[in-house]
DNA sequence: CAAACTATTCAGC
DNA sequence: GCTGAATAGTTTG
C-alpha cells in the first residue's frame, strides 16, 4: 500500500455510477498524469478488487484494458450499469 | 539501488 | 489499422 495507490483508489472510487474514466484520468487525479501505467499496476494489484470499481476504468480508446475476473465481466458490468442507469434515470 | 514488469498512450506511416 | 517509442510507479533481488 503506497500513497500513490491510495490516491488511485480515491480517484477510481470518485467515479460516478454508470460512468467510466480512462487510466490517464485516474493517473492525473492520482498526481501524475503520466503514470497511467502505474495506475493499471496498482489497480490490478489492488488489495480489494471488489470494493474498488476498477471496472469503470478503461483505456482512452474506450477499449477494455483488463480485469481481475476477466474482460467479459468488465464489459458486462459496464453495459449493466448503463442499462440500469437508463432504468433509473429515464 | 538496479532490473524487470505493467489493466497505457502518443507519434509516424 | 499497426508498429515503435516513451513515461511513472510497484515489485523483486
Amino acid at each position: 500500500m503506497t500513497k500513490f495507490a491510495i490516491r488511485v483508489y480515491r480517484a477510481v472510487l470518485s467515479i460516478p455510477f454508470g460512468q467510466v474514466r480512462s487510466y490517464k484520468w485516474v493517473a492525473q487525479k492520482a498526481g501524475s498524469g503520466r503514470a497511467y501505467r502505474a495506475v493499471g499496476q496498482v489497480l490490478k494489484r489492488n488489495p480489494y478488487p471488489l470494493i474498488i470499481p476498477c471496472h469503470r476504468v478503461i483505456r482512452s480508446d474506450k477499449e477494455i484494458g483488463g480485469y481481475v475476473f476477466g474482460l467479459k465481466q468488465k464489459k458486462f458490468l459496464l453495459e449493466l450499469e448503463r442499462e440500469l442507469l437508463k432504468c433509473l434515470a429515464g
